[in-house]
DNA sequence: TTAAATCATACTAAATTAGTAGGATATAGA
DNA sequence: TCTATATCCTACTAATTTAGTATGATTTAA
């Protein structure tokens, strides 16, 4: 089936979370409280977030993370794609490379521009309550 | 990331084979050939077009698969559906449950609607060159 | 009767997912 | 300077899913 990790879910979760305190810092401790998701989990997340830009972090006592960009600014596919890597659709195996024209390529091509349309058409100021 | 499985990409590539010499029966062997995809892959994935009636079957020698509509009233949708199993993303944990107002699933309803639209529009015979 | 096809059930190796574990490093404040 | 509290870094692992394979039964045209 389609579908997201419970990365992608999560962490969008926990930057909503961050985007409605902006431009505050906050912990992981505090978004983990708050989410329901284990700090190392969300380590695991923020590193991710941190390196593709999307947050940025504060280290020692009263630290924790913000975001870089005003949340009118970041979209939700920004932050999945930080998340899980790039998310278009993508042929398995070498045939479509070996037949020239695989007539189904065109299903994962058009799909996969439906996609980024959308997810980088919601920011998150518009998930924010 | 999000992606389909070879099931749904492989399926996909064999129902358009299949599509392409409507409405003639034809052998999961033959498609095996011309596809590149051992027949017993085929097989399992063919029980679940036809359980899901995409195909029907003919048993017994000369047997094979046809399609149950014309290419043009079959779409992109409905056969990975049935490869795939239901295709909307949707939330994992309980959270969503818990919250009244999960932010983030707004992002997951609709890019499920996005995903169904395209699938949906794109017919077989728009496939077949 | 036989060859060729689908149908059914079960199994398995490899990859991915969804985390956890254990510590190193940095920093604000007492 | 010491300590508590953060992030940061590297590994590890159990469970699940994927991508098939294996074996054989059943059906049917010729």
């Amino acid at each position: 089936m389609l579908s997201f990790s419970t990365k992608g879910e999560y962490g969008l979760r926990a930057v909503v979370n961050l985007a409605q305190s902006y431009p505050a810092i906050k912990s992981l401790k505090d978004i983990s409280v708050e989410e329901g998701i284990s700090v190392k989990y969300l380590e695991q997340l923020f590193t991710n977030l941190r390196k593709n830009k999307v947050v940025k972090s504060f280290k020692g006592k009263d630290g924790g993370y913000v975001l870089v960009k005003d949340p009118k600014e970041i979209s939700a596919g920004e932050v999945i794609e930080a998340l899980e890597g790039e998310m278009l659709p993508k042929c398995h195996g070498t045939h479509c490379a070996h037949m020239k024209n695989c007539a189904s390529s065109f299903v994962w091509i058009k799909l996969g521009e439906q996609i980024k349309k959308t997810l980088y058409g919601i920011k998150l100021s518009d998930l924010i309550k």
